[in-house]
DNA sequence: CTTTCTCAAATTGTCGACAATCTTGGCACC
DNA sequence: GGTGCCAAGATTGTCGACAATTTGAGAAAG
């Protein structure tokens, strides 16, 4: 499994799904990621309860479970809803990814083995030849920014670091990318940063890896904030 | 309430405590940071469950919201621990809090009022003075460093990096320096560090800030770190 | 004496019902 | 006609009991 790509179910391979309470939250998180649930929308409790053929209690625990991710927001006694996707707070989340994500870098250029590396530069020329030619399907570039991004963070070797961008940043952005229909551009220019932040990782260069990373984040957002001003 | 300081339980005056979740949860959480209960002790659920004087479901929703402070660490069907304290796990979180202090640091430079950092500044002088008064006595100290960082991550006028500190990491930064003994050492110092930063931000130069942040918290590491070693 | 299997006790996960709180529609009063 | 109060409905918070899973002690086999 070294040197293959991974799907965004593999992505969390170590938490075999196995509780109720687990299954209704990857589900719920699903569907308002993709926005099958529409942002800023209430949630009844015992309307998805029902739905989901499950206790409200469990309901409760998953929508609590959602609440620690930043996907709803809960007022006591009042209730749930999901998070309304905002200009603001895209450029909130941003900012706080590209320091969680330029840190993983540095430490990734001190932290991650040959071995490693390597792989990493053959998963991105597997890639490249990919998108040549299924131009336009832009699935895989989607899993493949992922993966990319998923394994600098591996490389990092921080496991408190990882936990905190994957459970409490980065399905947020995926909804960010999802919702506004960040399919497939700024394809090849994606691909050539992340080859030199690899470069820098492997020249071990832990400062210049950091900057690149940062900037490429920073090219991210403003690629997505574009397309919310278009959209108004 | 501009210019006063905070204690620890006014850091959170919005989040007014009203459901029995939030007691427990509050009151559990005081007890792990301060060691009453023991790092990586095992907890069970009836009897804190009784000794709270509540439900075993209630009890449990706690827990959960312990999990998402990474105060405690559960797994399923087998059972919920309070955190170990590993010098790894320091270093680990250290890491991460200096990327993003870094980064409120970086960002009140560009938007805090002038006021606010005058009410920094006049903070400052007032706890000097009151430090000089009580020599050794700690709390002061202890109480006064929060409540700068608290202001400074507040200054950056980012949400969702305020919650992410706040509720993600403080609480478990605050458990290694109570039950490392970090009282009242480096006084001066960390003062002289705080100015440094504040003056630093009056001056909008937010890179500085940024720099002179990152350092600040990793000598507080390192003095953390020391004690460790000493008591091996 | 060590190892493995079994079974019972304890612990966790899930559920349905009850109590407390908030919302909303309508009525009285100004 | 507008404003404020009240009651009924709906929604959330909390509880105790039942089901599923894990664990550990003890017996039996090697």
């Amino acid at each position: 499994m070294s040197n293959q790509s991974v799907t965004n179910e593999s992505i969390e391979p170590q938490n075999q799904v196995t509780t109720a309470v687990d299954q209704v939250f990857v589900e719920l998180r699903r569907a308002i990621v993709e926005g099958d649930v529409a942002q800023g929308s209430k949630i009844s409790e015992p309307e998805l309860a029902k739905r989901y053929g499950v206790s409200r209690a469990t309901l409760r625990d998953a929508l609590n479970r959602l609440e620690a991710c930043n996907l709803v927001e809960r007022k006591a006694n009042v209730g749930c809803r999901v998070v309304a996707l905002t200009p603001e707070r895209l450029i909130e989340v941003y900012q706080v990814r590209a320091a969680l994500e330029g840190l993983a870098c540095r430490l990734a250029a001190q932290n991650m083995t040959d071995e490693e590396i390597a792989n990493i530069k053959a998963l991105l020329n597997k890639h490249l030849n990919e998108q040549r030619v299924k131009e336009g399907e832009s699935y895989y570039q989607e899993a493949g920014d992922l993966d990319f991004h998923y394994r600098i963070i591996k490389g990092s070797k921080n496991e408190h670091l990882f936990n905190l961008l994957y459970h409490d940043l980065y399905q947020l952005i995926r909804m960010y990318r999802v919702q506004m229909g960040m399919t497939g551009p700024r394809v090849s220019k994606a691909f050539d940063e992340h080859l030199a932040i690899i470069n820098a990782i492997e020249n071990r260069d832990g400062e210049l890896a950091e900057m690149l990373m940062k900037r490429h984040i920073s090219y991210s957002m403003n690629n997505i904030e574009n397309k919310f001003n278009a959209a108004q």
